[in-house]
DNA sequence: ATGAGCATGTAACTGGTTACATGATTTA
DNA sequence: TAAATCATGTAACCAGTTACATGCTCAT
């Protein structure tokens, strides 16, 4: 009846290999960090819900020193549950770009900064480019035949392409703004009186 | 000294025109609903704290039966926070994309559930394309010459590329599956006897 | 010595969604 | 007559972030 809240991003995690919640946290950063991401605040608590609600085991692993680690894994009842979820739709990301927010008033504010904004954009998906080219190769030389590859390197191409698209789209704004700049002068001059000309 | 967390859209929204609370409702559905989306549990609050802080000014109209209309408009500091905040460079949104996530955790699911989550993502996309295109000709004739026209293109190219990318990516990878599914059952088949026959 | 990394976790807060309540008017 | 649209708003809830607390080990 309750419509399951639980993170089943951890379900999902924690069936690849039994893990901390360090552990997670960590995998998630390196492996996921395009398009998911996961806090300790979460994650801890989470764990222990599920554990009560059996959909994950623990077991404690002793350390020198530091904390307990805490490994969990799946459980029989766990892996329904992620089965059940892997087959649901996904539910669609709720819109919230302030990128394109900021650029849509962008005639209220300065033209600098809607330009500066993009470049800081496009600098970011040039950078990202490059690290998935990175993964890339790195995916295919340490497990080069893992089944489960295929779908990792569905995840990459659309972050791969993704980027790509927006390189692109931020350059050709950023030659609109250029040609919206130019104007902008020629106008100015043409009516402070200096010069002037194009088509009405 | 505190990091002002009122909800920047609002005073964008108004500087473009007065408007009451409904109105935004539906002018951030019709207009932004591809990069943003506002409910009434925030803009109705919001309004109210944001007229107690100076940044909006309200007139009251009043209609027939219906509740009378609040109408917001933008103050000079209203106007100051907007031009700061347009100034400022904008928070990138917290990568979650459920589908790519069940998508990384393909292998562990059903084939046909994952190709079935494409196939839908993919139809959307077709229909947001068509969207796209529609809403860039009505721009054209009903806005033709305003002086924001520039910019709200940008933000409509965005999510035209965006679109397009979507539905290349969906075409590769449900030929990606096509072939997974494909290397699947010749393996199936030679292991249960019957034919067979690929490099090992 | 300093800082990064390991490892756990909690509390307070912020932001946002959903469902509800109200009730008239217009359209199918 | 039913449903959609207009128009306001609140309360309860849920998800997620941030900052904090603790303290060891290892590399620079």
């Amino acid at each position: 009846m309750k419509p399951r809240t639980i993170s089943h991003s951890l379900l999902g995690i924690v069936s690849l290999r039994p893990m901390s919640g360090y552990d997670i946290q960590k995998f998630v950063k390196e492996n996921l960090g395009y398009f998911w991401k996961e806090s300790y605040g979460q994650i801890y608590p989470m764990l222990k819900r599920m554990a009560g609600q059996g959909l994950v085991e623990s077991r404690v692993e002793r350390t020198n020193g530091k904390p307990d680690r805490q490994i969990y894994s799946l459980t029989a009842s766990g892996n329904a549950e992620l089965q059940k979820w892997l087959g649901e739709p996904a539910v669609l990301p709720s819109p919230r770009n302030e990128l394109l927010l900021k650029l849509f008033f962008g005639r209220s504010g300065k033209t600098e900064d809607m330009r500066r904004h993009v470049e800081e954009f496009r600098a970011r998906h040039e950078s990202l480019s490059q690290q998935y080219t990175r993964v890339e190769t790195w995916l295919h030389r340490e497990h080069g035949r893992h089944p489960g590859l295929p779908y990792w390197l569905m995840t990459l191409d659309y972050g791969k392409r993704n980027s790509r698209m927006l390189l692109e789209w931020s350059t050709a704004t950023l030659r609109t703004m250029d040609r919206l700049t130019k104007a902008d002068n020629a106008r100015t001059k043409k009516r402070t009186g200096r010069k002037g000309g194009e088509k009405p």
